[in-house]
DNA sequence: GATGAATGAGGGTTCATTCAT
DNA sequence: AATGAATGAACCCTCATTCAT
């Protein structure tokens, strides 16, 4: 009954969970196959080798994050840009937060480990940094915003969401309520620092 | 002659060069002892374990970056903070270029590999935002700056950088200068996105 | 076909050979493996360690004593104490004999090498010196002998035993012939040497 | 000044506290130097390798056990052979549980390290077990013993008395008194258990 | 398809011994 | 004589992957 795809979402979600839990390396085939309650044999029917377990966890937790973005993109336009990004800031923060031990491990171990991870993790990043850069450049095109280079921004935007939002998953009481965060860092990004 | 420290420092030199091209866990110890022309139990001389030689690399790193802080901080004050940010900027940017693979291996690989070294990336992090967060505050204190909470912004800065740098590692064509970027996060830190 | 418990037994088997040739240190788990002609990796589906398969080599020849006991016991009481007493004595010989290697090995090197071990071979020799105790106390309570302290008279008859053995396997030919040795033994035991 | 013989007897002082804690194989030539205060090279200088350490503190130990049957043997004669023997058994108890982890450390690994070291064993054995068949060959002739097999009773007397001790150091609580002891194994071996 | 026993390459670590100073 | 840094062989154990059932 359960088919083969079903049957290998399974073991990614098992796998997920144990790979956030130790980590890639120490992870063992076994501890996969002992959470998704299947022979170690098994495996190996699903998948050609861990690495693409692995793979398949990080495709599935960044495309979640990438769903955010045409979500967001995909509801109503009209509120404006401001909106738009601080919406989508909080489902970030969501994700993060329902996925914690998944985003750490993303943000952990996705580089290094194969080359065909890597090319996706990037892929990923340029991704959505076209998305954002192509965001700031309507706005300056608009003349909402100052004349920037976007690609900058974009990156730079995605840095402070990035490291805030780790930072949020290892010591949350350091910083304020994730409602402040978002205002925060959405004034941060659009109004800057100075004062008026 | 060489003195004990001497050779241990040749050591995580050697190491550093093996973990940045293989990463942690496909550098074996004899990796670094060859690339250090030394027999294998050597090693241990200096270490206790792999772990350990790795933890000393990466807190090279930190410490080159912190250093930029201090020499950045000690260097005349009165040439504003606006200038002193891009003159920190400019420092990171060069020991980011000047060490390129330690520094994807710190971000790769600093993470989830052992207790002790994770406990210093984060005390990294929580020193350096600590700093930040106090040159926003006295920003802020002298009415420079709008009222912000200091210590979101300064994880917003850490991460704007980060992102960037990182990118520039990867693929330097699809970024501006160096300079120009330095310069585009500098305004887009104080100034914003908005247009006046 | 073969039963996990069937392979367990194989292997303790062909470890016993191998550690009684050349002594638990300088057996290596390839030579064990050799010996049971499987793979080195296989060993450790049987074992957690080393270590391990020594200590079910041991308890197994302490079980082989132990069953002695157990079976002189067994056998009919009416003969008297004294002919049960040569007749596990045989018994003792001929287990010795017929395992010479391994004998000595436990002699030599149970001790010392891991906790566990010791407080195996610990609780052999307080059990077998309580069953002798015991038939000791009950002679004395028949009036058959003398007033004595059980225990000691029981380690000094393991002791007696347990020496003339080792010397019986290391060099044969300066002993009389096994038979004569138990007789000599047991009328030492009770006769003592004193001439009435 | 220290000539180079004691230095060599304070080298083999000192291997013997480091074996008796931790075993041959644990013990390592660095523990050896560090307790005798020495450099790790320096101990090459007096013995051509460990083992050689090894071999001397056995030696040592043995040849204390041998100068009781010397001392009991040259003290007056006219006392009979059974206050010699408790004498002895005195003798040997008290070197026993003064150097209790020397004694447990000869009786377990002596065995099986080294062709040398056993046939310094299997010497000893054999001299200490030729004194006592002569001791009991000379009562035999004087009509104080049965008639017997001097060997066989020596070995006997041998293990009485080894595993009775061992099992004192190993446990004391467990045993009666010293003395005590040391009178039950003398009635034992002369008188037998039997009661008259 | 599923199982799980078997495989064997691989790597970290120890430590007796050597040797340049 | 003494030192202690350097050596490198040796070994235990892990674990991804295969394969017979």
């Amino acid at each position: 009954m359960a088919g083969k795809l079903e049957r290998r979402a399974q073991l990614i979600d098992a796998a997920g969970r144990v790979f956030a839990q130790k980590g890639y390396h120490a992870a063992t085939v076994d501890d996969i196959t002992r959470a998704a309650n299947i022979a170690k044999g098994t495996f190996y029917l699903y998948f050609q080798e861990k690495r693409e377990v692995f793979y398949e966890v990080i495709r599935g937790f960044l495309g979640m994050i990438k769903d955010i973005g045409a979500s967001v993109g995909a509801a109503a336009r009209e509120d404006g840009l401001v909106a738009q990004a601080e919406r989508a800031a909080h489902e970030l923060m969501r994700v993060f937060l329902e996925n914690r031990e998944l985003a750490r491990l993303a943000y952990r171990e996705s580089m290094g480990l194969d080359p065909d991870l890597e090319k996706l993790v990037r892929g990923f990043y340029r991704e959505i940094a076209e998305v954002e850069a192509g965001t700031v450049r309507l706005g300056v095109e608009l003349g909402l915003f100052r004349p920037v280079d976007p690609l900058v921004v974009a990156y730079a935007h995605i840095g402070m969401v990035e490291r805030v939002l780790l930072q949020l998953l290892d010591d949350p009481a350091a910083l304020p309520a994730p409602d402040k965060i978002v205002k925060e860092m959405a004034s941060l990004a659009f109004e800057g620092l100075m004062a008026r």
